[in-house]
DNA sequence: GCCTTTTGTTGCACCGTAGGACTTAACCAG
DNA sequence: CTGGTTAAGTCCTACGGTGCAACAAAAGGC
């Protein structure tokens, strides 16, 4: 994406920067200035001086020395910095949620509010969201730094232009939903939007900002009305060439199948999509998913039969996207995470059977933690990402422009 | 993939060098030393000297001053280096191809011949393509050096070990195929294998070692005997997270589709493959696909409702793969080239109506150019672009061992 | 109380790029 | 033919960042 460009001594710098704060990050306990030398190869006498200039940034904080069973002199444990945050938004049809998490992936502070926003004025819900925001962001102790922000949007996003093109849930087109939260943020707080299948897949990836979480390789299905997907490789979310990838609940199960307000006929989510399942249970569509599963867990025969037909029609879309993208796991989220224990199994046999490259290696289907507005927590997640691999911006001394 | 490494001074050499070396290639036309400098953004000193350094190491060629219009003294042209070269294989269920490519994206030497080794044994059909290898190196110039070998099989590859899972066409299964070519080459010259759609993705990724070719972004359908797919993101190729990535063949298209060999049911293949096709349109397998085409034209009904079933089916499993991967464009390869004018309308109408970003973007479908053998061509290209990304390794001078 | 062990720091050398002056090799105008 | 102009390529010094090795610091072990 980025044009080449020539490495210089200061690109020596920028990048072991980068690496010694990913390895403080990444380690997941407190490591020295010596651990972080051996981790990465340097010598001790440069990832002394880079650890330096990382604390006197605060982006690497210094515990108090505890004297350990060790023989010799104490290490000066090192951790993220615990003052340098991001925020997070969500706008989603069924939750509105502002959280501020830090470096060390912890949530400093947070308001979540539930509701029914399908078909909502934009400025009128996105005004509230800003006020959830102003809130937090109040709140939050004085020496806290936000070094940037982002929004999880459930549809369609131009994440250059910053416009939601999309999203049918909300009933929201062609906006710029930035511009309607500027007044209630400060002013350098413009949030960068994403899409809420890519963001909520990165909780799954990374457990902290920086810091491998329980996959690396694995499709992340997010279920709130329609079905979202993304697929994340080697840590990665896979965005596509122009940020629209995922749409598993378009997938086409059975061409054949019912008329799909998108266009198209026998889509996924008109069988595991959230009202499509209900109503094939003979439920009203503000039934919680979890008592969906309990009807069936009690043996009511339309609720398994709903559930049996979303298995099938998840095994044939996963057996697709698993053939051409050659991922071991499967992450259900959203409503699908409450479903997962009676889906994984007919869906595991499926996908042995569906898959070509089952016989050497079974794909596996998981829940996703119930994390409340995973978007949110995901957004916060990326723009601190942002910060792990350049964090020389936030370094004090002459910032020299330079040419673009 | 690779651990974190911490990057030293002999890393900036390292990658300006390589820039430098991909700048080169990547022109299209002969560059100046100044002109290296400005692309890259070093200065002329540096861009020189590392220009200098590949010069003598042969990876670069400097070409005749030809006094040009222009006002100052003249450039010397840089080319990519002619004399450093591939070798790519190719064995297939109805082709044997050895090719040797050079740095400018010529073809130095080939050998192409056309059989049919459906259920072959693998150590006779190997012996003979290594026979073609040798014949092709004996006959190389002295001076050309060949830097590695690639190897392009239709199959499950374990590229890592070196191992051929299965290989249904061919009849293959867990084999080594570089062991039973050993015998023929050269001892340095062990072959890396790959997928053949993957490799011959290359082929359309880029049209020379680093330099960009039609197209960055598409989704390549490799029609053999089964369909095969391989998935191209910014000029990458995604092999998956074992390499296992693009069995577009095996996309469900309709779950009460006919059964499949793999076990599954509706496959791709089923509608699509060149076997399925045939014998939809009554023709015996072993008719070309231009006949096909040409019956169709004629207005054979039994040829069109063949190509259209086959439409039919690839629009549904596409349609599938874009919404999930994003792609802007289909490459048609193989025998799919061949019947892409008549393919291309009622797929490129499908996906605008299945895929949920036609609206802001339609998919387009293209043909791949005619050319044989293009894995071989594509794996001799994946070694070349080793070279690109690691010139270092090829240059004289003290070659220092590294840990690891 | 001294030795051992490990952490963290300091000063010097090395390496590669930046920058600018200089050389080279062409065209052009008179 | 000669000097001026222009741009390519080379050379030399300065700068910045890392490697290396010696040293200082802070603990436990005997």
């Amino acid at each position: 994406m980025p044009p080449p460009a020539a490495a210089r001594q200061a690109t020596l710098r920028t990048s072991n920067l980068g690496l010694v704060l990913r390895t403080v990050c990444g380690a997941g306990e407190p490591v020295s200035r010596a651990d972080v030398a051996v981790r990465t190869g340097m010598t001790r006498s440069t990832a002394s001086r880079l650890a330096d200039d990382l604390v006197s940034a605060g982006l690497v904080d210094e515990a108090e020395r505890t004297a350990g069973p060790a023989r010799g002199r104490p290490a000066t444990p090192l951790l993220p910095g615990a003052r340098v945050t991001a925020l997070g938004l969500q706008a989603d049809a069924g939750v509105l949620a502002a959280r501020v998490v830090d470096l060390r992936g912890r949530v400093v502070a947070e308001r979540l509010v539930e509701g029914d926003w399908v078909g909502s004025d934009p400025a009128s819900t996105l005004g509230h969201l800003g006020g959830l925001a102003a809130e937090v962001l109040a709140g939050l102790p004085r020496d806290v730094r936000v070094v940037g922000a982002g929004l999880a949007l459930p549809g369609i996003v131009d994440v250059d232009r910053g416009v939601l093109l999309r999203a049918p849930n909300l009933g929201w087109s062609d906006l710029s939903p930035a511009d309607l939260l500027a007044g209630s943020l400060p002013p350098g707080l413009r949030p960068a939007l994403g899409n809420e299948a890519d963001l909520a897949a990165r909780t799954v990836a990374d457990s902290a900002p920086g810091r491998p979480g329980a996959h690396r390789d694995f499709l992340y299905l997010s279920g709130q009305i329609g079905i979202g997907g993304a697929a994340v490789l080697d840590g990665r979310v896979m965005a596509g060439s122009a940020g629209w990838a995922g749409e598993v609940g378009h997938v086409c199960v059975d061409p054949a199948g019912p008329a799909c307000p998108c266009g198209s006929t026998g889509c996924l989510e008109r069988y595991a999509g959230r009202y499509a399942m209900l109503a094939a249970a003979g439920l009203p569509p503000e039934t919680p998913p979890a008592e969906l599963a309990a009807r069936a867990a009690a043996g009511e025969a339309a609720a398994r039969g709903a559930l049996d037909s979303a298995a099938g029609a998840l095994g044939v879309a996963l057996a697709g996207v698993l053939n051409v993208l050659d991922l071991p796991t499967v992450v259900l989220g959203g409503h699908l995470a409450a479903l997962a224990d009676r889906l994984a199994p007919a869906l595991e046999e499926q996908l042995a059977r569906r898959v070509l490259s089952a016989r050497w290696r079974r794909p596996r289907i998981e829940a996703a933690g119930a994390h409340p507005a995973a978007g949110a927590t995901g957004a916060a997640l990326r723009t601190l990402d942002e910060v792990l691999r350049a964090p020389e911006l936030l370094l004090p001394g002459p910032v020299v422009a330079r040419a673009q």
